[in-house]
DNA sequence: TCTGGGGTCCTCGGGCCC
DNA sequence: TCTGGGGCCCGAGGACCC
């Protein structure tokens, strides 16, 4: 019997499929008086400042509008697109509610992030009928029910191939990939639809001739490993041949939590003092009330900065005891501070507290979070 | 007019200890 | 006392993912 794993990935809302629509801009993207407010959408074109795209609809993409664009290019190229503000609060309560669903259908889920999960299908209730279908068609019709939402499922004999099969029928689609399906479906794919090949791996294996993961598999194990090094070659070489053995991980535990955030313009050490020690109190302050809601308290802390030209530094400091608490973590952080070079503006400032352990002590969390705002009516995507 | 925020994992160099 | 190696931790940076 093969073992199923499946991916999913979480779509957007199918009304909005036809429109172009993007998601972006953080906060300073919903103003006091939003236009959605106003019973207006918010045009891209009219968008000024700093942030990328969140997500994009696929009538959006057709103007080259992706995640991950800055929100000024994506103006120049699609400017009616609709902007609507990110609600990353909204979008964690969909996640759970999608995440029980798949949980009430396979015995287990290893979590991929807010919009992505791998499931066992080999204990599954029909997990091998149809060769994955019947389930999976079962898990989508459930999840559209719980949310509104499409997604696409792709079966397959592990999670490399689950994870690439989930691709190949978007949106909404279910798609089968069987160990004897690798030249067919998985060798004319780019390497870069390997999950962990990233634009730098790409661009080295491009660079010795390697496009695609069957090109990929005319190479022996010795020789990817003399080019890329014992870890990746090995494992670039199974992945030429869909081989993945990794289980399926139910249970993990936070290893840092951080808090980070861009200026709205770049700030100065010294000519924006004031502004800036107040950003990192309030960073810290944000950071700990993070800690306390879930739980959990740290012996490692560090700051991360990025520069007006986009380099970034870290600096980490690890203490004798344990911290949760605003006014440690800013102690620590702007001891790590004071051994980064400070004469260049910054762009963004981060706080990250590391080497975590469970607090323990079971307070109350706090009444409210320092930097919570009054809730605005706002624009639901499935209110269009 | 480029390039968010919150994560994980890996590598590498240095220090320390046995 | 010196040298070397292995193991481990720490700190920094980088690649990658959602």
């Amino acid at each position: 019997m093969d073992a199923f794993y499946a991916s999913v990935e979480l779509l957007r809302h199918p009304e909005l499929a036809g429109l172009p629509v993007v998601i972006g801009g953080g906060r300073r993207a919903r103003p006091a008086a939003s236009p959605e407010q106003r019973g207006e959408f918010r045009r891209l074109r009219d968008y000024k400042g700093r942030g990328v795209i969140t997500t994009a609809t696929y009538a959006a993409r057709k103007f080259g509008v992706h995640s991950g664009l800055g929100l000024m290019k994506a103006a120049a190229q699609c400017p009616d697109a609709i902007l609507l503000p990110a609600d990353f609060d909204e979008y964690r309560r969909y996640s759970r509610l999608f995440k029980e669903v798949v949980l009430a259908a396979v015995p287990a889920m290893e979590d991929r992030g807010i919009d992505e999960v791998y499931m066992d299908f080999t204990s599954a209730r029909d997990g091998q009928e149809a060769g994955g279908r019947t389930l999976a068609a079962r898990i989508q019709r459930d999840i559209h029910a719980a949310t509104g939402l499409t997604c696409s499922i792709g079966v397959a004999p592990n999670k490399l191939l689950a994870k690439m099969a989930s691709e190949f029928n978007k949106p909404n689609g279910i798609s089968i990939v069987h160990e004897a399906d690798l030249r067919a479906k998985i060798w004319p794919l780019a390497c870069r639809k390997i999950n962990g090949v990233g634009p730098k791996l790409a661009a080295k294996l491009a660079a010795l001739g390697i496009h695609t993961i069957g090109e990929l598999a005319t190479h022996d194990r010795p020789w990817l490993v003399r080019h890329f090094g014992p870890g990746h070659g090995v494992w670039l070489y199974e992945c030429a041949w869909g081989w993945d053995d990794r289980p399926l991980v139910t249970e993990s535990e936070p290893v840092s939590i951080s808090r980070e955030s861009t200026f709205e313009r770049d700030l100065h050490a010294v000519r924006d003092r004031a502004e800036l020690t107040a950003l990192f109190t309030d960073l810290c302050t944000r950071l700990a009330a993070d800690l306390e809601r879930q739980g959990y308290e740290g012996r490692t802390v560090g700051v991360k900065l990025k520069y007006d030209d986009f380099r970034t530094l870290t600096r980490e400091l690890t203490l004798d005891e344990y911290v949760r608490d605003a006014r440690r973590i800013r102690r620590a952080a702007g001891l790590c501070l004071k051994r980064a070079p400070l004469e260049q503006k910054l762009r963004l400032l981060g706080v990250r507290v590391g080497s975590l352990r469970r607090s323990g002590t079971l307070e109350a969390p706090p009444a409210a979070e320092p930097d919570a705002q009054p809730e605005s009516p706002q624009l639901r995507l499935r209110d269009l």
